[in-house]
DNA sequence: ATATAAAACTAACAAGTGTTAGTTAAAATT
DNA sequence: AATTTTAACTAACACTTGTTAGTTTTATAT
C-alpha cells in the first residue's frame, strides 16, 4: 500500500534528522537509509519539505488537541500539570525520533505550515500559562513567577526525548511518577 | 587589531547558527551579514568549521572549569547545585547566541574536537551526578532517581538562552533567586 | 496471459556549496 | 614618502544540492 512507504520514508527521515539536523541530511542520505536511489523518494513524496511537514505537524496538532482537553476540564491545577506530563511522556516514548525533528528542525517549515506551527506553539504555552497563573490564584501552587515555572516544565518536558534516546530501561510509569515528584514538589 | 575582525565573524555567525543552525547558514549569508564578500572572510578564518569550534570549545571549556571547582569546593549540596545555576545564568547572560549554537549545533563538529566535546559534556554530567548522589546519601535532597534530577536541571539549565531570549526584562538576580526556588523546592 | 499501475532505475539539470588563486585598495610601519 | 601588511575584491574551481524527465522493472488486477 502506498501510504505505508511513505510512512517508512517520515520514520526513516526523521531518524536522520535527529542525529544531524533537517539541512545537513540530503535526499540521497534518506534514499540511502532506505536502500534506493534518490530520485525514487519522489514517487512517494511531493519534495523534502513535505517530509519535515508530516513529520512536524500532526505531532504537534496531538499536543495541540491535547492540551486543549486538559485546559478545558474540571480537574484541579495539579491534575492538569499531572496530565500535561502524562502528555509529554508518552508522546516521547511512542515517537522520539518525530518528537527531536519536531523540536529541532521546526524553523526550517515553509510559509503556512512555520506559521501554523508558530501559533499552535503559542496556543500551548498560552494555555500552559492560563493554567499556571490559575493555580497560583486558588493558591494551589506557590506564588513564583509563572514565566520561570512554565519554562522550566516545559523545557524539560520537550526535550525528554534527548534523555530517553540513552535510558531506555526505565518504564514509562516510574518515570512519571519521578517526573511529577521533581517537577512539582522539588527535590530538596 | 586582527582577533577583533575575527572575533566579530565568530558572534555574527553565531547569531546565525542560533536562528537557521550551522548546516543552514552559508558563508555567503555570513558574508552578507558582515557586508563583504564571502572570500574575504578566509583573511581571518581558516574554514566555516573553524568558527564553530571557536564558538563552542571556549564556552565548554569555561563550564568545564566552573564545575570542577564546584564540585572540589567544601560546600553542602544545596550550596553546590545554587553555583551550578549561578553558572548558567552567567553564561546564558553574557553570551546567548553562543550558549545556543553550543546546544544546538555540536555535533557538527568533526573528528578531535568533537570527541574533545563529548569528553567535557560527560564529565560535566559526571560531576553533576556525583553532586546529586552525594546529597542523597546526606539526605540533603529527597531519595529521587538521580538521572531524572539531573536531567530536569539540566534540560532547563541548558535551554534558558531559548527563553532569555524573549524575556531580557528580568533581571539576573531575580532570574536566579527564582531558578533556585522551582529547581530545588519545587512550586506545590 | 495481458493490461495497468506502482515503484524502482539512469541521466541530467540548474542552482548553490565551501574554498582557492590572484589582484587591488586601505592602513600601519619604517 | 616609501614600503610592508592587512583586508577587501573578482573570478573561478570542483562538488553537492533538490528535483525532473524518461525508461524499465515489479506487482496487481482483469
Amino acid at each position: 500500500m502506498k501510504q505505508d512507504r511513505k510512512s517508512e520514508i517520515v520514520h526513516i527521515a526523521a531518524q536522520l534528522f535527529k542525529e544531524k539536523g533537517y539541512s545537513a541530511v540530503t535526499v540521497r542520505d534518506i534514499a540511502q537509509a532506505m536502500d534506493i536511489k534518490a530520485a525514487s523518494l519522489y514517487n512517494h513524496i511531493k519534495s523534502k519539505q513535505e517530509i519535515l511537514v508530516l513529520i512536524i505537524i500532526a505531532i504537534a496538532e496531538e499536543f495541540t488537541q491535547n492540551m486543549s482537553q486538559i485546559v478545558n476540564s474540571q480537574e484541579n491545577t495539579i491534575q492538569k500539570l499531572e496530565k500535561i506530563i502524562q502528555l509529554h511522556i508518552d508522546i516521547t516514548l511512542r515517537d522520539d525520533n518525530l518528537l527531536a525533528c519536531l523540536n529541532n528542525d521546526w524553523m526550517h517549515l515553509e510559509n503556512e505550515n512555520l506559521h501554523y506551527f508558530l501559533k499552535m506553539r503559542e496556543d500551548y504555552e498560552q494555555n500552559f500559562r492560563k493554567i499556571v497563573k490559575t493555580g497560583i490564584a486558588n493558591q494551589e501552587i506557590k506564588n513564583l513567577n509563572p514565566e520561570v515555572i512554565i519554562f522550566s516544565m516545559l523545557s524539560t518536558l520537550r526535550t525528554l526525548y534527548l534523555w530517553y534516546g540513552k535510558k531506555k530501561t526505565i518504564n514509562g510509569k516510574v518515570l512519571k511518577s519521578n517526573m511529577i515528584q521533581v517537577l512539582l514538589t522539588g527535590i530538596v
